[in-house]
DNA sequence: TAAAAATACTCCATAGGTATTTTAT
DNA sequence: ATAAAATACCTATGGAGTATTTTTA
């Protein structure tokens, strides 16, 4: 037993973010002698120096730095603590799963889910909102692509399908019936806005160690992308190439962009995530439905 | 923000765990009175009902069980902030790494990271107590084996090798040169204490798919053991046989037991592990100074 | 009726405010 | 000289204690 409390914790990060008692107490909407105080006191609980602190300057310890961080997770933790506990109290028994896209998927497992007696709620989300709605609370699981960023989700695999090279009609490759990744090493790719290093090479095809003939070459800076829309459109303007589940430009049909298959490709893989610490019924019994869907699939156990 | 604080989590996690308010306030040390007070202020600031409570009865919503689950990851976080500030504050610039044998392995990554000028110290723990002290911030890395606990870890594969067979020197096998897991389907196996179902099912070769004549049965239940001098008891009383990997056993030369290479045992995986949250630049040369100790070997990138 | 939670009240530790001083640039 | 953190001091919220009441099995 610590005895710190968070509001110590609230005071001392923004100290530490703003690195001004000042600003960090206005940010806080208290006055500047109670941070100071709370301050000191933490220091005095910890036993350990955490700002080096003159009226002209303030700056971390190396304590201080590792609070900042730790201190960020325990407050995360805590408010997504709260968030469903709250969001428990108000939808009893009910889930709500975040999707962007993938429809036909979703749409099969919550049936299965609610023929099974489930109740869940879908709440559509944009790129990269997922994660952070799973680990801020705001829902119990997603339907995710893989990569994604995994630090505090856990993740069950539900279907593979192969991806294709989505090309400008005119495109010296668009007579080939099927590529390599090597014919596409030159190409500039659509970069996802905010995506991480991870995805960036796997929506490259340079997330596979090395094929015959050396690793690519870096990918070409290509033009920044938001949504699906978007990339087809630059796809179309010939400013880039992309790789797509084949599900995904199934539907289009424009006549300015085809589609090849990629042999080499690391498929598509799309699966439900959730936060490691979830241990309800309600999400187990989900997971397992979403199994149970697309059963025959290589799937490994579902959580307990 | 939502303005909770760690006493009032603590607060209700002693009274979701006792069901009882007396009870609970004697074990935080409080009074029952302060304590119903703080669980009613904290049911009306989170607007959910947590607790069922009539004087011969307390029992956890469904909320509060959420609540009951989340407050203990936020706690668990707010305890290890305080640790690993504390640590860094009182060793500056210094790591903890933890393990249980691997000595030689051990020591030459420490070496090779001291060489570059860092410093660790190294603490000796046992089976089970590294996950324990990576996630409670009394260490900054263990050396572990596979499987582990992975929840909140991060781990980098090092070494592989394979695993024998432990047998005694009497047994019906003990004349094979070469065993197959499927010759050692109906024998016991020490059963480590604390170890959960996947170690469980490692450790008697069962963590793999299924071999050539099907999935194995189940193993029958072996004796339960703490540490290799024990197991190697129970291998030489005949109560069991064992999996290790060859190193452990090619010290030991013990006249009554024997071990026979298992040709389609999964490989034993030595590797680092630390906690998710960690970002230190001392962790991250820690992990490239043990990468570059085993180099040759396939080891992903370390952390940023 | 007895065990246990809730209520009533009292006290004081401490969060937070205002005014002022100290200090480093 | 000035910006900013520390100090001094005051107030009041609320955390915790004791005594008592209410409730239900």
């Amino acid at each position: 037993m610590s005895g710190v409390e968070l509001r110590e914790l609230r005071y001392f990060v923004a100290v530490a973010e703003e690195l001004h008692f000042g600003r960090a107490a206005e940010r806080l909407g208290i006055a500047q002698p109670p941070l100071s105080q709370a301050v000191r006191r933490l220091e005095a609980r910890l036993g350990v120096r955490l700002l080096e602190r003159s009226t002209r300057r303030v700056a971390l310890t190396r304590a201080g730095g590792v609070l900042l961080d730790q201190a960020r997770v325990a407050l995360e933790a805590a408010d997504a603590a709260v968030a469903r506990t709250v969001r428990a109290g108000a939808r009893p028994g009910g889930l709500v799963v975040t999707s962007k896209g993938d429809a036909a998927l979703l749409t099969a497992i919550t049936d299965a889910y609610r023929a099974r007696g489930g109740s869940v709620e879908v709440v559509v989300s944009g790129w990269g909102e997922q994660t952070r709605m799973l680990l801020g609370g705001t829902a119990d699981a997603a339907l995710v692509h893989l990569p994604f960023p995994r630090r505090g989700l856990d993740f069950q695999p539900l279907v593979e399908e192969p991806r294709v090279a989505v090309l400008p009609s005119g495109h010296r490759l668009a007579g080939c019936e099927v590529l390599r990744l090597a014919d596409l090493s030159g190409e500039p790719f659509p970069y996802w806005s905010g995506s991480d290093a991870a995805s960036a090479a796997y929506w490259s095809g340079r997330d596979r160690p090395a094929g015959p003939g050396g690793p690519l070459p870096p990918a070409p800076p290509g033009p920044p992308v938001d949504d699906s829309a978007q990339l087809l459109e630059v796809v179309a303007l010939g400013q880039a190439v992309a790789l797509l589940p084949e599900s995904d430009v199934a539907g289009y049909a424009r006549p300015d962009v085809v589609s090849r298959p990629v042999a080499d490709a690391s498929p598509s893989v799309v699966g439900l995530a959730w936060p490691e610490a979830s241990r309800s019924r309600e999400l187990a019994a989900f997971v397992a439905a979403a199994c149970a869907v697309v059963e025959g699939e290589p799937v490994a156990a579902p959580p307990g």
